[in-house]
DNA sequence: TAGAACGTAGCATGAGCGTGCTATAAAGGC
DNA sequence: GCCTTTATAGCACGCTCATGCTACGTTCTA
């Protein structure tokens, strides 16, 4: 195992960790035991616990957005465009890749928000937190924008303001599916979402 | 200054420390020489870390409810039915008290997202935690009835899936204000606030 | 095969934490 | 005036933590 896979190791240990006992736990001592190494092997690895955090922030974002990419590429593809209806589709799934519909998306969606609300007091991860939600605004404006140019928005809809307006939806359906788990489920979610697109279309 | 009032103060403390430094700060330490006490006086009050943070937690709650009751009873008040019009502009400003509109309610909005987050993985909080939620859910449901019953809601709009959304947005708009602060203003969440709204009209 | 680089492990230190316990002083009832 | 209660203060203990440092085996390489 190499350098990059070790510490890629590490990090899905920070995410374990994480998801479940909390970001605070999230020490070098129960990270390496959660990894099955000693604590001077993380270290090894990594130059300390703050570069352990930023690694597994990055690490945890570059997974969603490539799955995100996944989807942009079906729904940009040349060879193959998709109908309206199908358009409407990937965009539903592509949205739908950041709920916590299953086990490892909520654990993602718990990792994000801990980051998140971590990003808040600490330097270091701050800006990759407001570059990350500059990238959900601009992935829900791209789609909406999408949308308008196929007729599947009204046209008495701001964009801007409606990208807003789906961004805090998903962050608070998103959020509350992790702090409140068996109070809104995954089916739930995805009606709420289906109705929320529904209510965009002329 | 009484029990009661002494608890409250130390409270207030907790609010200011975990709105300027993170919850994971809210050490006894901490929060004592915040509040202008020593260690042991505030162990007086309170039996031990955890009793402080639950009351905090039910302190911080216990004011927002006060103020949303204050808009409830403008709004349910027989001696002085308010216009159609009126009623929206109630439930306008009753959900913004729930968003971070200035610096009172964002350290609020940050104290409440702290704890809920907290709640996760911490047992003692997490009841009090789902019965805010549960109240949350209640209030949006209670207001979009209201609007049904006086014709200001699209007939062919499910109540419930419809609180459920506008939890989600309100819950969304407060944490990306809270954790973005600059990227997200006063003036846009409401601008939200109210398209979402009007788009339920009929 | 000698030596350098790498991976793994763990100890020592100093800091911060919650909590149990004690000390001091003011207040109030008898 | 005395004694109990209450308010305030702070020390000492045991714990976990991040980190700096050292040590040791393995692997590659020249």
């Amino acid at each position: 195992m190499n350098a990059g896979e070790r510490r890629r190791a590490v990090a899905e240990a920070v995410f374990r960790v994480v998801g479940r006992d909390g970001l605070e736990q999230a020490s070098l001592r129960n990270v390496a035991a959660e990894a099955g190494l000693a604590i001077g092997s993380v270290r090894h690895y990594f130059d300390g616990h703050n570069e352990l955090m930023v690694f597994a922030m990055r690490e945890m974002s570059a997974r969603v957005i490539a799955r995100l990419d996944a989807h942009a590429e079906r729904l940009m593809d040349p060879s193959a465009p998709p109908t309206p209806d199908e358009q409407r589709e990937i965009a539903v799934r592509m949205l739908a890749e950041l709920l916590p519909l299953d086990d490892e998306r909520r654990t993602e969606v718990i990792v994000w928000l801990s980051f998140a609300a971590a990003a808040r007091t600490r330097p270091e991860l701050r800006a990759h937190a407001d570059e990350l939600y500059d990238g959900l605004l601009a992935l829900t404006t791209r789609i909406l924008e999408g949308a308008r140019r196929s007729g599947r928005l009204r046209p008495d809809r701001d964009v801007a303001l409606e990208a807003r307006r789906l961004c805090a939806l998903l962050d608070g359906l998103a959020m509350q599916a992790a702090f409140h788990p068996g109070r809104l489920d995954a089916d739930t979610m995805l009606a709420v979402l289906r109705t929320h697109l529904a209510a965009l279309a002329p």
